[in-house]
RNA sequence: GGACGAUUAGCUCAGUUGGUUAGAGCACUUCUCUUACAAAGAAGGGGUCACUGGUUCGAGUCCAGUAUCGUCCACCA
């Protein structure tokens, strides 16, 4: 094949679909259909299964790109690679996304249509989006296993999540208890503490006394909540409410009679309004506490849809607004209120619809994660979930947040995991008139107290973290494959995971729930690692948001740039756990860069044509170009490795950035121009491309496997190992003259033009190229060697072969000796200047050394090895300042 | 209020256990349409590593404090 036979723009819209379907039918996603040794050990991730409320954004994209990288990266190097697919049913976000829908297409709520037409409608809502979530997940190149494709509402989850639920309640986990919960007025339903949100708003503070001669003034924000007030809570500290401390008062506050106690908690604020806290259990989270410490009564004042509970007099009935205004109107009446100030506050409302959120005391159903449970030896879920963490069973990348999740565990509470709504997982608790409650996984055929027949379903549904808790184990075959403490099938050969890649936002979501319900329920962690990437935020720095309208659609992106560039996009640059930001600009980067490959590809390609690459190398052909390529080729595969094997991804895509383009493209490929058609150039390029194209496959899966079927490949670029750094050590390795830094020199000699070529006023591209690469002249090279060598050997041993650390350096001492050879030939006056900077330098950095070795402390100090390098360095720098001085003398 | 981060070139960020003169990409300047690639190539300019102290022979790197920004959690009576 020649160049000229592929275009020199690569499509990616041409390929990425075909590419796509080729992977997908070859069924190498599934670890089953790898052929792998049966002692293969296994790496598996699960996805975290996108929301279907809406179609995939970039954040998703990059979980994507990453997890794919790591999977890819996996299956190369010979692992049971396994990557499971899902969607989330996201029960509450759903149902008020299709809510939202349905009111505004024909104005009816949920509760007009009726339950079982309105579950009729999502399912509708979640068959689309999860086609087009599938649709976006693909398009990425996802190497997923779609066999085993799973959705945290099917059949098989519901069995596990039923199961689960009743394991858990027999346990005494999971129990049905009165607790203050945040409720949606509106949504008719609690929220999570995660699913409320704040917002800033102007309100009115008032303080005013319960009645006449009560001795302490409040001030509050809510006066309609004071009618259930039990107490007045002050600062222990506060001097002037010390004295009332303990002390009960009886009066009557606008029609009701309270009982008010005097208690002390730390967490009043002494500045804030009069320093005095009115205690109202039953509407407060933080009263609620109070109470519970201080063995308050509680007085429920506001019911489910935000009207005063009857009891309360005129106030019964009244919307909370109506009684509020009411109350005040009252207060003032009777000259009660002392102060009346605007402040802002932190109003909480629901997450979906905005509704200020009434807290109040509900019946709902609970994880314990403070009760010992009898399988866990007696701990509890807290307890455990923190030991793993302690230490180290689960890694987390970067491990920073292995101190956020311990901090987060440590305060975290009972679990509500009960929500009003109609989508999600049914619990498994049925009642009956006579009161009795009974949790079983299927339907009781009778009530075993009274053998009623009339049982009714509890009406609830789980929350939705309840099920996608379980997502490592219940993808995998549990309770069907777990069996007295055994584990089987799939669950044996994938459980724990060894991988859970997601975004950091939900650690505490999700990540320690599933911790939690792995351990539980099989008594082993669910991964082994995990790794949290960051935010993608705009190019400012913002979040991406579709109010803000400063998002970007990744099929957009992919659709305009291709796959590979998105992807590529995503993975450099960024750092696991710090938020990143993308632009367009870098995604059209990564697109010139992979077109770049592409064009190095069809050179190279053009340049094989004729020899058979699977020939090998025989080593007495090889140039110092050659030499030189497979030395840095050899430690890109070592470089590579080590960077993907420790999540430095973008330090793995750098390297190879940097060696596609410095070293293969700027300076192995020029010099395979001018050395002509030697067969073992070609071959050499050919093995390069195949291991570079090897090294590039989980970044940017498509281009690579496009251009290895224009390589007469027998198998997929996805199925083939992953490159050996041994593989190009033996070609070299035999030679017992090559010096450690051969291919260093020939570097150095590149450097060398390069610099010259920076200050001559000769036109050089050319003209040097020529002389360093083609012909006759290519004998210079093997002259400059030999003048290295002489350098050497009166410079002495060079730092590099002693310390073999760090060559660089004792190179850079010579680079002006392979110039005063090459430039010499050129222009000497040209060389004279230059040496005479590099004296300089030299003579910089000696009286640098120098300096330090005069230092007492530092003799004394510094580790004898130090001193003895440092007196080394001195001497070589000294003695390359007299070769160098010679070197002028000469030239002058 | 609690926890955790970040601060390095105009911008976005690397900098792998402390080690000689701190790097890349983009942007910028100059040059080149040289046959894989103008979605390109070559060369170049640009940094008091936020600040102040400390540890050390030696600090971008470790410690403490300050400032600014950010994220998560709690919470606003």
């Amino acid at each position: 094949m020649t160049a000229k036979e592929l275009p020199a723009i690569y499509e990616p819209k041409k390929v990425e679909d075909k590419i796509y379907k080729i992977w997908e039918e070859s069924g190498f996603f599934n670890p089953d259909n790898l052929n792998l040794p049966s002692d293969a050990k296994s790496y598996t991730i699960v996805l975290p299964p996108p929301n279907i409320t809406a179609k995939l954004h970039l954040g998703h994209s990059a979980m994507l790109a990453i997890g794919d990288l790591m999977i890819r990266f996996r299956r190369m190097r010979g692992y049971r690679a396994l990557w499971i697919p899902g969607t989330d049913h996201a029960a509450i976000a759903t149902q008020n996304v299709v809510e939202k829908k349905i009111f505004n297409e024909s104005g009816l709520t949920r509760h007009a249509l009726g339950k079982e037409e309105f579950l009729k409608k999502v399912w509708e809502f979640l068959k689309e989006t999860q086609t087009t979530i599938l649709h976006q997940t693909r398009k990425m190149g996802s190497s997923l296993d779609w066999s085993r494709e799973a959705f945290t509402l099917d059949d098989q989850r519901k069995k596990a999540v039923t199961q689960m639920f009743v394991d858990m309640y027999e346990a005494g986990v999971i129990y049905q208890g009165e607790r203050i919960v945040n409720w949606c007025p509106r949504c008719q339903s609690t929220l999570a503490d995660d699913e409320v949100e704040h917002q800033h708003q102007e309100t009115k503070l008032y303080t005013f006394r319960y009645w006449k001669d009560f001795p302490i003034a409040i001030s509050t924000t809510r006066p309609e909540t004071k009618l259930g007030d039990t107490a007045v809570a002050v600062n222990p500290k506060d001097e002037r409410y010390k004295k009332f401390i303990g002390q009960e008062f009886e009066g009557n506050f606008c029609g009701i009679n309270l009982k008010i106690k005097i208690i002390a908690d730390r967490e009043v604020e002494m500045d804030f309004g009069t320093g005095a806290l009115g205690v109202t259990p039953a509407h407060s989270m933080i009263d609620w506490k109070m109470a519970e410490n201080n063995n308050l009564n509680i007085i429920k004042v506001i019911d489910e849809s935000g009207k005063i509970h009857p009891g309360f007099g005129k106030y019964s009935t009244l919307s909370v607004f109506e009684a509020r205004a009411l109350i005040i109107t009252d207060l003032k009446e009777e000259n009660l209120i002392e102060k009346e100030e605007n402040i802002v506050n932190n109003l909480s409302i629901c997450y979906r619809c905005d509704t200020a959120i009434e807290p109040l005391p509900s019946k709902q159903w609970f994880v314990a994660v403070d009760k010992p449970v009898e399988k866990l030896s007696n701990k509890s879920l807290k307890e455990k979930a923190i030991e793993v963490a302690t230490n180290q069973e689960i890694k987390f990348v970067p491990d920073r947040f292995t101190k956020i999740y311990l901090n987060w565990m440590e305060n975290l509470h009972d679990w509500c995991i009960s929500r009003q709504i109609w989508f999600g997982h049914s619990i498994p608790a049925y009642y009956c008139k006579c009161g009795e409650a009974i949790v079983s996984k299927e339907r009781p055929k009778k009530c075993p107290t009274c053998d009623s027949t009339d049982l009714t379903q509890d009406e609830d549904s789980l929350d939705t973290w309840f099920s996608s808790g379980m997502w490592t184990f219940s993808t995998l075959g549990w309770p069907e494959n777990f069996k007295d403490n055994h584990k089987s099938g799939d669950l044996k050969r994938f459980h724990p995971t060894q991988m859970l890649e997601t975004g950091h936002e939900i650690l505490t979501l999700w990540v320690s729930r599933m911790i939690m319900m792995s351990l539980f329920a099989i008594g082993e962690i669910p991964f082994e690692n995990v790794y949290l990437h960051g935010m993608i935020v705009d190019k400012d720095g913002k979040k991406m948001s579709k109010s803000k309208g400063n998002g970007i659609d990744p099929l957009d992106m992919i659709e305009k740039f291709g796959t590979d560039a998105v992807r590529l996009s995503l993975l450099m640059g960024s750092t696991p756990g710090n938020d990143m930001r993308l632009s367009e600009e870098k995604i059209e980067n990564y697109r010139n860069f992979v077109n770049k490959l592409w064009n190095i590809s069809r050179f190279v390609i053009s340049k094989t044509a004729e020899a058979d690459i699977n020939n090998n190398i025989e080593e007495k052909n090889l140039t110092f170009a050659d030499k030189w390529i497979i030395s840095k080729m050899e430690n890109l595969i070592i470089g590579v490795t080590a960077d993907l094997e420790k999540y430095s991804f973008s330090l793995a895509g750098e390297k190879l950035q940097e060696f596609t383009k410095n070293d293969f493209a700027d300076w192995y490929l020029e010099v395979a121009k001018f050395e002509g058609n030697l067969a073992e150039k070609n071959i050499i390029l050919g093995k390069i491309l195949k291991d570079l194209l090897k090294l590039w496959h989980p970044f940017i899966p498509f281009v690579t496997e496009e251009i290895w079927t224009k390589l007469n490949a027998d198998k997929l670029l996805l199925i083939e190992n992953w490159p050996t750094a041994e593989d190009w050590n033996k070609i070299i390795a035999k030679d017992n003259n090559t010096d450690s830094d051969v291919f260093e020199k020939t570097q150095l000699i590149i450097t060398a033009i390069r610099n010259l070529r920076a200050e001559n006023k000769i036109e050089p591209t050319k003209k040097l190229k020529t002389i360093i690469y083609a012909g006759d002249d290519f004998e210079q090279i093997k002259d400059a060697e030999i003048l290295i060598k002489n350098l050497r050997t009166s410079v002495g041993e060079l730092i590099i072969e002693k310390s073999g650390e760090k060559p660089a350096e004792a190179l850079y001492t010579i680079v002006g000796g392979i110039e005063i050879y090459l430039i010499n030939e050129i222009d000497k006056i040209a060389e004279q200047k230059r040496i005479m900077g590099e004296l300089e330098n030299l003579k910089k950095y000696t009286s640098g050394l120098e300096q330090r070795l005069s230092n007492k402390e530092f003799i004394k100090k510094a580790p004898a090895q130090i001193v003895a390098q440092e007196n080394e360095k001195l001497l070589q720098a000294k003695t390359n300042i007299s070769e160098m001085e010679k070197y002028l003398e000469k030239l002058i």
